[in-house]
DNA sequence: TTGTACGCGTTATCAG
DNA sequence: CTGATAACGCGTACAA
């Protein structure tokens, strides 16, 4: 017996070196040969749920053990047809703003024996040279949190390749997509400020007809007029912890007073909206100015701010993403699925959210519209 | 000249249906087919500095350009050995509290001509499953951002993969890495802060031996011992947010008093034991106790904060790491280099970095140590 | 259950 | 510069 292992030993030794003589990897071939049995049979045992004897995997996967083998990859999608990989195309700000979304959507594709090709857009031009990449490389299918044109996805249906797009629709087009409603969540919040009492709202939304900050100024804007409040100031924004300032101020400048409240189109521009009124202006938030945001990023939570907003079901959106793509991918649909989900208001302590007691004087009047000194513009 | 080119163009429709129905891909055959040339010459045009004529070069792109053929990376990769892929292992919590390093890995790889292969890492447990895929997937080389153990080292040099570690380091071991040097900033930080006449100091670290905030801790630690301070009370922290408040109370407690300072491992638990101290405690950051902590994350420099850190280079760190491996990769090199960085000091406002001004009195009176209630325990 | 033979789509070699 | 041919390493009918 020790006879017989030393001696598959010693030829795994000097079949090993001739290996390395020739320069070349270990194959099926090599594994076979040192198992005494036929490619196909290697093959086989690294194949879940094949028809292979105890006997012989044994005899393989001691063999495949002892010239460290492992399946080549790229010869296996070759012939499968299926790298098992899915393009990831994600902008640089969606990863420094959402983080978690990145290792939730992995943590997702990989339970559903999928690698990750990730690419990350520094503009959103560089998605030309990204798609001919994913081309190249024979993904599976692709998750984008990144904005592309009706052409692009127009060449994604002529591949036949499955694609979804996360948090970004596209007008008058057949594509799967998983979103938060922002439109609700804009809604929502406008709602909710506005039973408390407050009457002119200021919004900084975002810089992009598209964006998920447009769209909850969208939202927000629409239920101000429904309840016949006075027309919102908006200003753009570039989603940046900077712009929050700016769109105060750019607020307080073109109503000539402070409003009630802020909407901001995310939390980082609340976060500075928040410490430029409260900093810079001496403002009591939420005493003298509501400020709310969105996405519940983590310092929103933190004590300085813990920031009036709502949470996107960002876990379930990258599972809900994840699934999508996977029956796509598994089952050759091509029907097009869109998955909504809606966000979860978080009270937070910078926005007011109850009417002010004062019982019989009208919820306009709560918090007075303070006349600012020159200085602050 | 029209007719002519709409019979090319009427070819390629018939040819492309003819490869639907056989449900294959376009292959360099068609695409060779099309344009009346060989398969070779084909592959040679998509081959950048290969030697073809102008005449070719034009017909095989035009017969491209209809057929929509790209060509099949992992068929290349199969006869080239290079995939030109390399794989990034990450733990969940490197991208959490720096999100901007994989923009700028992604980014340097990407300028070298290399796709990235993500693995994110929920528990450094999860190193095993990864780096079978990584041998799977043929990638060319390998940046870990997370803990590998002496074996896992030892075998991607038995697989002859290059291997880069980014801010971590193998004791004893010949292994390519990059590194931003903690413990001189650790002792950076402590030597200023005692310059400003800190003499008690409390140091939140890290949960693990190798971590980096247990690296900026013994810095500190070394410095504040040369300088014959008394020696600081260290408690262990896990990074997060709530590391810093219950670091500072078991501080606080372990002293029986406030200290002179604290110095926090991370910037986040800097960020949460300067709310603690300033909202719950209610003290003077930095008039009663000064705050210190690592990394200049983006939050570090928000108003509310504007915390005394120190940062890491991250664009050049992740370039080096790209430089680093894909020399490695293109030269075969098997020798090792570790590339060290310095991090750069931040002053902020959350750490007194001056002696008071009183003049003959001995430093250490500075900021007296305040006996706090028993209630904050 | 096992082995044979073939093909996946490309690049590399070499003769013309 | 061009074309024929042989790899690259594996999965899978098919026959045994």
């Amino acid at each position: 017996m020790s006879k017989t292992n030393s001696t598959v030993e010693d030829s795994a030794t000097t079949l090993k070196a001739m290996i390395a003589g020739e320069n070349r990897r270990v194959t099926s071939y090599d594994v076979a040969q040192l198992a005494g049995v036929s490619q196909s049979a290697v093959s086989r045992c690294f194949k879940p749920g094949a028809s292979v004897s105890k006997a012989t995997y044994a005899l393989v996967m001691k063999a495949a053990a002892l010239l460290d083998y492992i399946p080549n990859a790229a010869a296996r999608s070759l012939i499968t047809r299926r790298s098992n990989m899915v393009a990831l195309i994600i902008t640089n700000q969606a990863n420094l703003y959402y983080p978690e979304l990145l290792a939730e959507l992995s943590q997702q594709l990989t339970a559903r024996g999928q690698r990750v090709l990730l690419f990350t857009l520094q503009h959103e031009g560089d998605v030309d040279r990204v798609l001919a990449d994913v081309w190249q490389y024979q993904v599976d299918g692709v998750i984008a949190a990144a904005r592309l044109t009706p052409e692009h996805v127009a060449e994604f249906e002529r591949r036949r390749m499955p694609l979804v797009l996360f948090n970004r629709k596209l007008r008058d087009q057949s594509v799967n997509t998983v979103t938060c409603d922002h439109v609700e969540s804009g809604r929502m919040l406008a709602s909710r400020l506005a039973a408390a009492g407050h009457r002119q709202f200021g919004i900084i939304a975002g810089n992009d007809p598209y964006s998920v900050a447009t769209e909850r100024q969208r939202g927000a804007c629409e239920r101000i007029a429904e309840l016949g409040l006075p027309a919102p100031v908006v200003v753009p924004g570039a989603y940046d912890y900077r712009s929050g300032a700016l769109g105060l101020k750019a607020i307080i400048a073109q109503l000539g007073s402070l409003p009630d409240a802020i909407i901001c189109g995310s939390d980082v521009m609340a976060i500075g909206c928040l410490d430029f009124a409260r900093h810079e202006l001496g403002l009591d938030v939420p005493g003298q100015l509501s400020v709310a945001g969105f996405d519940a990023v983590e310092p929103s939570n933190w004590i300085s701010y813990n920031l009036t907003t709502l949470r996107q079901p960002l876990p379930k959106m990258a599972a809900a993403a994840a699934d999508l793509l996977c029956s796509r991918i598994d089952r050759h649909e091509t029907d097009t699925e869109r998955r909504v989900f809606s966000a979860q208001f978080i009270e937070g302590a910078t926005a007011r959210l109850t009417p002010v007691a004062t019982s019989m004087t009208p919820p306009a009047m709560a918090t007075p519209s303070l006349r600012l000194p020159i200085a602050i513009m």
